[in-house]
DNA sequence: GCATTGACGAAGG
DNA sequence: CCCTTCGCCAATG
């Protein structure tokens, strides 16, 4: 595997490539009825300095099968700032409602409570 | 190869 | 207290 494998089409099967793993892996991990930021993922991979990086690599979640619970990540605030890159505007919270996750006006209700830290629930 | 953008966050005015 | 600016890193144009 240290070989340059001569790939035509590298991002075809492309499932692996650091930073999209890793944050695949951890939102795939969020538990029913409980969100994060995408901040604490950043911090829990060791990049939270660039929070925006976790952002970016859920852009890539539409190539992820299946589709990760990205509506339960969202942004310090609790806002659903990604609610525009689901596959509807709406599909989001009620993707949260169902998750038991009560939404207002386009913010997680009780965001503090049900915030769900990886680097403490999974033990930094 | 440089400039712009992007689902963020914290700090400054 | 609200709004603006900078920082971060990577991808895209």
């Amino acid at each position: 595997m240290k070989k340059k494998a001569p790939n035509k089409s590298k991002e075809e099967t492309a499932k692996e490539y650091s930073f999209f793993a890793d944050v695949f892996d951890v939102v795939r991990l969020i538990p029913k009825g409980r969100v994060t930021s995408y901040g604490a993922i950043a911090a829990y991979l060791g990049t939270k300095l660039s929070a925006r990086m976790v952002g970016w690599a859920m852009n890539a979640s539409h190539n992820a099968k299946p589709k990760l619970p990205a509506q339960r990540v969202v942004n310090r605030n609790g806002m659903l700032t990604g609610k525009h890159h689901f596959e509807t505007p709406t599909k989001m919270e009620e993707l949260l409602k169902k998750d038991g996750v009560a939404v207002k006006n386009d913010k997680v209700v009780d965001f503090k409570n049900i915030f769900w830290d990886p680097a403490i629930e999974l033990g930094y």
